[in-house]
DNA sequence: CGTTTAATTGAAAGCAGTCAAACTATGTGG
DNA sequence: CCACATAGTTTGACTGCTTTCAATTAAACG
């Protein structure tokens, strides 16, 4: 069975661990395991906790590069704008996820980075990074599947945008979402908070935020999802999915949960 | 200036070296230069010349990734298909454009690569250039960036194909194409061929065929364009680029060539 | 609490899609 | 070299999903 996403009672749910870094480290195994060493390092990298607001910018486009932030709590997103000012978010991001594995060896950033939610992020200079990613095979493996990944999801979005109608693209977005939430096995529920405004579901589905709403409002009528506040509940979570259109293969999971249907 | 696109007679059209794999090279250092001896490493890595017909495929959803085909000559995309069988193009590919570093370290292929035109690749086996990949940082670094570029190129397309009208879209991808093929400097005129059906001009887009058509016509009225058969020529390429609202950054070029306005 | 931000709703307009048919290339076999 | 077959382009009429514009209601915030 296809799990439920987890209930996250607020945006900033987190692991404690003694060092942050060690959430790094999970996602990087994610796909290969690394020698003890390769770990020792990334947990030994120079970082600077920070607190970020909601809204607050990581990255802008034409920054150089010169850190790069791990999300250790909240939501972040990823989004380019036209030339007439309107926004397209291209990548959700949450807990775990190297939010600037994408501009590294690059002079300059081509998008902009925000947070989404509140949260905390450790800051880590980008050299550092990418010295280990030269110097340790491992390492470097590690971090050009993470990107390759994202990638991956990158396409998605373009087939989810280009192809699907308002109903099933934001039925996928809502589906990645608590897919890769749920990955993070902090499940306890079936449940979790969605901390994305209408108007960023819009931006993050190539629709207007009047729109989304009618969309959501007829999902909610059709008992595909169940809302209160931002929170977004999934009474019948493989429904959702097959509304959604949604396939997991893309998102590279290492057991493909295989659903028993 | 910003230069006017290569005069291309045909798909095929192929600066010969004695090596295939020295285009390869010729790539990866776009943006590093590599020592001799990885240059040399490079060149050694063992391939597969293979001729292929428009059409035919070099990599399908599922598969595992054995061989990394490198384009010598013709055109290819890369696409997606929803369940209910629209097809979305995610990126096009030109001569010199590894075909699927995309797939290095992953077990499965997420997406389909095609052939657009009847051309020549090089297959080279994926175990060898992950080799070199982790053995020689400075191939690594080259490997890494040419992803991370053609990752800035599909947030790019997420982008025109979420928040630009149709008129723009396909302006924006003609101008994309332009522009990349002058970047190869085989340039010694002011059009270039446009190996793709009006149908896969829809499927890059996320439009349909007889609304492409339309816009086509539009844009040739508005002498943005010219056609004859599939020659697209640009007697404007400046207000193109405007109309496309295309912006060179993500493309991520050396030398961002500044237009003189 | 007043103020700002986000969510809702209704009515009207429009861009792009759908359906269907005709027309033009391109290609193949006789 | 022509005839037929196939693939791709073009056009028209009509439909409809989504946007736009505007106004109202509800929630979040200091």
């Amino acid at each position: 069975m296809l799990r439920a996403p987890a209930l996250l009672g607020n945006a900033t749910v987190t692991p404690r661990f003694s060092n942050p870094l060690e959430l790094l480290v999970r996602k990087l195994e994610a796909h290969t395991t690394l020698p003890p060493e390769d770990r020792e390092a990334v947990l030994a990298l120079p970082f600077k906790p920070r607190t970020l607001e909601a809204g607050s910018y990581t990255m802008r486009e034409g920054d150089k590069p010169e850190r790069c932030a791990v999300l250790i709590s909240g939501y972040a997103f990823r989004h380019k704008v036209t030339g007439d000012g309107s926004r397209q978010i291209v990548s959700l991001h949450i807990l775990g996820e190297a939010l600037d594995f994408q501009n590294l060896f690059m002079p300059e950033s081509d998008h902009n980075v925000q947070m989404l939610s509140r949260g905390d992020v450790a800051e880590i200079p980008t050299h550092a990074i990418e010295e280990l990613v030269l110097s340790r095979p491992k390492v470097g493996e590690a971090v050009m599947i993470h990107t390759l990944v994202e990638a991956s999801i990158f396409r998605e979005w373009t087939l989810n945008i280009g192809r699907r109608d308002a109903r099933s693209r934001i039925a996928h977005l809502l589906g990645e979402f608590a897919f890769r939430l749920s990955a993070l096995k902090l499940d306890n529920g079936t449940a979790y908070e969605l901390p994305m405004t209408q108007e960023q579901l819009a931006d993050a589905t190539g629709l207007t935020p009047v729109h989304v709403n009618r969309v959501l409002k007829t999902l909610q009528a059709e008992g595909l999802i169940s809302r209160d506040r931002r929170v977004i509940r999934f009474p019948d979570f493989a429904r959702l999915r097959d509304v959604g259109d949604f396939n997991v293969r893309y998102l590279h999971t290492r057991e493909h949960l295989v659903p028993a249907s």
